[in-house]
DNA sequence: AATGAATGAGGGTTCATTCAT
DNA sequence: GATGAATGAACCCTCATTCAT
């Protein structure tokens, strides 16, 4: 890469990052072209001359916003950490990432732009559950999982805590609760049958 | 009420269902006056007249909405159903007034429409919350709860499961894994330590 | 006039003096019919019935305006004051009517409401007009108005300075040098060469 | 100023003259955005990426206005005219500019559009009144003016004539008597006491 | 390649006026 | 006769996108 596209490529993640928090802070659509130009501290014209429209670069922005999301799970499922560790810093831990993301951001995407989906299920279907299935049979193997509860369930379950604790509106109550939920996590609300 | 009144009911109560249609299929920004008032067969005008601006037409509808929901809980809730069935309704029945729920349309309003946020606490607190304590300590006599998880955490818990399991993209998934979930629920993913 | 006749006229007057009141305050444009009839307690149809359109009642609210104005101007006119006192009061004199005329309200009518201009010029000429000619004609034969100076111009002299000195935005400013503009009125800038 | 922005300035300028013909023949608020663009061969959306607002471009169509106004009359005081052809230029000189002015132009602006007013004040006391003041102290000492008047009293005489004789529908009475007027201006309606 | 300038389409809102009871 | 309800037209303004340099 030569320094044109150098250049060329530190201008396009420069208004990769603007929009993303522009459109993690106020939502996709409440964010207008020409703030995320403003942002960028470039043209709108040159945003569309690097990203065809706003819907493309929203694609575009969720794409970026991914990469770096499953850069630090796959970080944590390849560690050495013992598998409740994972399990709890996958699902309980917040990532810098979503510290300021609005309610909407990733609900926009998932609604509205539809390209962009194809592009995360791929990476979860490819990357993602490969990586993930390991680590549930490991867990099975050392008891920490019903043998009887499906991959699915689990994903699901743990997606759910996941997505939910990151909501901005839920942020708040959680903090005091956090030991419940983990012992709920794991346990259920009926909790463990002969604990002592 | 006069013949009069009762039609004007009618008329604000065809729009507000209109209104609420279109904002849980598309969201809230991304539908227009004009749309509402054609799905309502009435004028545009006539929606100002009624509920002034978009923004309070927004905060009347979700209290509809949610009138609509708390219904459906509190029939729940006051039942003479067992324990677990109550929990399982609420917490897993999907409602039909969530069927074509979108996304965006509870977080729209929890986002911009601060009004409608305040009636919804109100109602929560004042209603739904006194129901549910008594329902969970109900739970600890029989033994469905473990006494030392706190009242807050379940609540959080139970209400995951329920937004989560309404959402239009999850919803897909979830059929298959029903069964699962309902364990997990109250078991956690450990499940049972000594189940026979 | 029966009873119900009176109440009419009743219900007309009382929607003019709201009309009037704030057509002077805010300008004709600026007042909707609907901020009429809500301070005049009827409903907007009523005035329709009454006056058919805004511009009708316009006119008609102005010619209510001038008649008023007229029986104040008459009533000086036709008193045994001395000359240059109906003079003064005339021109200096602020009547009660427009204490808190608009700007834009006289300027309104003359513009856009033609009808009522007619009116006006009519009741000007025939009855103002040889009122004031025998004013002036009383006022050259005791040497207070020079012989040499047509009626016509003393007439816009004397509606030149009665109207600028309602204008809301100057009326400030005037109060301090009213004795000045007295004397200025009569005797001109150079004031008087030998006064003495 | 390179090709660019010379040709900005020239739009921005034939948007200001369309406007301010526009506004001075209908009055400000009787004139639409679209027509002002239309007459302007621009779309209504130039007008907004110029001046934001109608309620700022108005501000400024009244700043472009004052700018040409005072220009003119800063000419004339400046000049080397005797002090009574000064005074008669000013106050009786139709300006081109002011040809055809609505009645309301003015008054929109005084009313509606505060920032505006800061602006011909300003002008006014900076520039205006200092000019003026100098040339009535001129006056006195020539004898065209009575010391015993205070430079208010003639300040208001003056615009008064000046405001008044501009209003169009008093315009055509105007025509034949202004030479009665320009002697009442000077003598008032007494006249010289000893004219022979 | 990059940008300032320009725009068509559409959104929320207001208002004088008419309809229907 | 009087009213609450309803509306078409118009207005100000915003935005994603294209033009012209």
């Amino acid at each position: 890469m030569n320094g044109f596209e150098r250049r060329k490529e530190q201008k396009k993640k420069s208004i990769l990052e603007a929009a993303l928090a522009l459109f993690m802070e106020f939502g996709v659509q409440k964010v207008s072209v020409a703030e995320i130009a403003e942002k960028a501290s470039v043209s709108q014209v040159t945003i569309y001359n690097y990203f065809e429209s706003k819907d493309k670069l929203s694609d575009k922005v969720l794409k970026y916003y991914v990469d770096q999301v499953w850069a630090e799970q796959e970080a944590i499922l390849i560690s050495d950490l013992p598998f409740d560790e994972k399990i709890k810093q996958i699902t309980f831990e917040k990532s810098h990432l979503t510290d300021q993301m609005s309610d909407n951001f990733f609900q926009d995407f998932m609604k509205d732009y539809t390209t962009g989906k194809g592009y995360v299920e791929e990476l979860y279907t490819t990357k993602a559950l490969p990586l993930m299935v390991n680590l549930f049979n490991e867990g099975r193997e050392q008891g920490f999982i019903d043998p009887d509860i499906s991959n699915e369930a689990i994903l699901f379950y743990m997606q759910m805590f996941k997505e939910y604790m990151q909501r901005e509106d839920v942020a708040q109550y959680m903090l005091p609760i956090t030991e419940d939920l983990t012992k709920i996590f794991f346990y259920g609300i009926v909790g463990r049958e002969k604990n002592d």
